[in-house]
DNA sequence: TACAATGTATGATATTTGTCATAGATAAAA
DNA sequence: TTTTATCTATGACAAATATCATACATTGTA
């Protein structure tokens, strides 16, 4: 079906500084998956064998905690790259990856990954900063769990989500969550995430059209996120 | 002074990969150096180019929140290596890393590091396990950070200290920290921390003898952790 | 369409946690 | 040693957040 030389998404992650003939070494071993909106393509605790690289579809990225709750540690979509501790020995999947929509994916297998880490130093270096900038995220996402207060927390997650997916054609945030995602995106009860944004929006500072949210002062927004 | 092909530290981290020639090089270009109790190894912003080994003594990881406030994002040790970021390109730190007690390490400087990951792709994939393994830990606390009150996390941080730092000859955790920096690690209020650690001495759970923390009873630390 | 299931909203109340104040304990410095 | 600064501890109170209850809205489905 498509092409691993031709695909856009590439560009955009740590594939980019394969050649031409890793891509077509990848594009022939590739299979491509459709994940239906509420599907896991990752399941934590699982093993798999290769990398994903998701073509289109949003999802989130979670971890279910001791006490049973859903901790939503990240979202995903087109141009992400899933899966790389599945190329460091028999290291199991850490978190769930779920389709908020449908997605599409494409699965290089391990094999294929490893080689090309051999043969190209700068893949090798790519994969790392993808990584790294993961850690990095992480780090910055303990820190504010820790220390800020939840209505912080919604308004930054706001922000970050508009970052994420941006806009559609209405200047809403293009993606669509229960308000139940997004308690468990900030970590406070579902109660407490429909009243903290009922508040937002009776200040003027975001809009409520059914699911859909808009930002209408990203400034206040951003000042209520760092405490002010 | 010392020599890497000798040094007991390596095998325990992402070093252990290296063939003889590689650690020759290693240590003929390593500097050593001693980081004083309260200084920064690392400072959050600032370029660095290299990998620190840490040859002995104790430091936690931080990071300097919107609101001012210090978080602990981690603790480390001997056979922690540092500065994974200053390998990939120009990235800055993300963290401080700051000495709880005095220090020694080992610097390598970042040409060698990349020279090494061309030749040896298992010191590649080591490098990224190591990284890997430290997105893993950071997406758990996240994780707990949300979901879990303040009195879970302390629980939790007490086991996670015994575990990283050991017990010293009386069988009590083997770091000394200041009530406030078990506050930054949790994130609450030091009078918070103070009153919960009271509250677990005051069950038998745990004995406080001056800043020195002795767990008595763990499996019952344990089940608070995870909300019973 | 009507029905069930799920999601959203809001009030009342309990619990948790933070803040401020104060005092004693410990460690550092003169 | 004495003095000063920092750290630990605890009470009183305020603020934030969770929980429970209930009602309404929306969505999917028979």
């Amino acid at each position: 079906m498509s092409n691993c030389r031709q695909c856009i998404i590439k560009r955009f992650n740590a594939l980019k500084t394969l050649t031409q003939e890793e891509l077509e070494k990848f594009s022939d071993h590739k299979t491509t998956l459709v994940i239906k909106k509420g599907e896991n393509l990752l399941t934590e605790g699982n093993a798999i064998n290769g990398l994903y690289c998701i073509r289109d579809g949003k999802g989130k990225m979670t971890k279910l905690n001791t006490n049973g709750k859903e901790q939503i540690i990240k979202f995903i979509k087109g141009g992400d790259i899933l899966g790389h501790r599945s190329i460091l020995s028999e290291e199991l999947v850490g978190l769930n990856a779920i389709a908020l929509e449908d997605m599409h994916v494409c699965f290089i297998p391990k094999g294929d990954i490893l080689e090309t880490i051999k043969e190209n130093a700068n893949f090798s270096l790519d994969l790392m900063r993808n990584i790294s900038q993961q850690l990095n995220d992480a780090n910055t996402a303990i820190s504010q769990m820790a220390q800020k207060p939840v209505r912080d927390r919604l308004a930054e997650t706001l922000i970050y989500l508009e970052e994420i997916f941006g806009l559609d054609n209405e200047a809403c945030i293009d993606v669509i969550l229960t308000r139940e995602e997004i308690a468990n995106t900030i970590g406070t009860a579902t109660e407490s995430a429909i009243r903290l944004l009922s508040n937002l929006k009776k200040d003027g500072v975001i809009d409520l059209i059914g699911k859909k949210i808009k930002i209408i002062n990203k400034s206040s927004l951003k000042n209520i996120s760092e405490g002010y």
